[in-house]
DNA sequence: TTCCTTGCAAAACATTTGCATGGGT
DNA sequence: ACCCATGCAAATGTTTTGCAAGGAA
């Protein structure tokens, strides 16, 4: 995972922005986790480490981490924005299916929609930069 | 279109809630655009007709509609919440293609991603309630 | 007459921002 | 030394809520 941090430094090398504890803290921190984190969670989860970092920085920072692909900014409709980590296992692309009852996320990822909607985008002169698909459900 | 407003007013009715005159001017707005209309947008347009609905009322009156599903909560992730109204010309499942250029918010339906995401939650032991599917295009 | 509904203003909430201080490079 | 980053607290923007007054049924 060294390399993810090598990465992380020299994207924040590319744009003049410093390499700080507080930003290597919270990358390492979404490195750690295949959930699907509120704010409120990370900075919980920074603070029993040991870790001070502000609410501020942790907006400021987690926009930096979606700006470079490091996580997604997952939001379910609920009012709380959440961040789903590229980080762990390599995972990419993948939707959500969201169990109305228990509050589950569950990740999936078909191919044949991939391509059903990029043959949508094209037939209407676009292309796709990024997508949100989301299905909420209940047990049958 | 009297089926509608009779029909919201039977729904009123089956959970004690009241007809009001507010009630009626929002359901009334919402039939008759076909955009995709913010909180504060619905709000100044009832205004400039002259009727007055309180911020308040408005806020707890979608909710109802979106209850009864007269009209659907569309949230494309820029912190503004629009509603996407069900009661023009009889539209019900369509997706949203938001151009991250324009702005513009094209609506979609395909039969077969349809199809592949019933398979998808039958697979998991679900069924589908609601899904929310965007795709964020540019032109080509 | 009974409650539900409204409107107002205050509260709540998540997120952003200004600014003085601190810290990478 | 330069200038970006941090933390705090204040500001922001949206949505919710408590409460007194008004209005359907």
């Amino acid at each position: 995972m060294q390399t993810v941090i090598k990465k992380f430094k020299k994207n924040l090398q590319e744009e003049n922005l410093k390499s700080t504890p507080q930003r290597l803290a919270i990358l390492e921190e979404m490195m750690k986790t295949d959930e699907h984190l509120e704010c409120e969670e990370i900075l919980l989860k920074l603070k029993e480490k040991g870790n001070k970092v502000s609410r501020a920085t942790l907006y400021r920072t987690m926009d930096i981490l979606v700006k470079y692909k490091f996580v997604r900014k997952l939001e379910i409709g609920d009012g709380r924005v959440r961040y789903d980590s590229n980080l762990v296992h390599g995972k990419r692309n993948h939707d959500h299916m969201i169990c109305l009852d228990s509050g589950d996320i569950i990740e999936f990822y078909n191919d044949k929609i991939e391509k059903l909607q990029n043959e949508i985008a094209e037939k209407n002169g676009y292309k796709i930069i990024r997508r949100v698909h989301q299905l909420f459900v209940k047990k049958v």
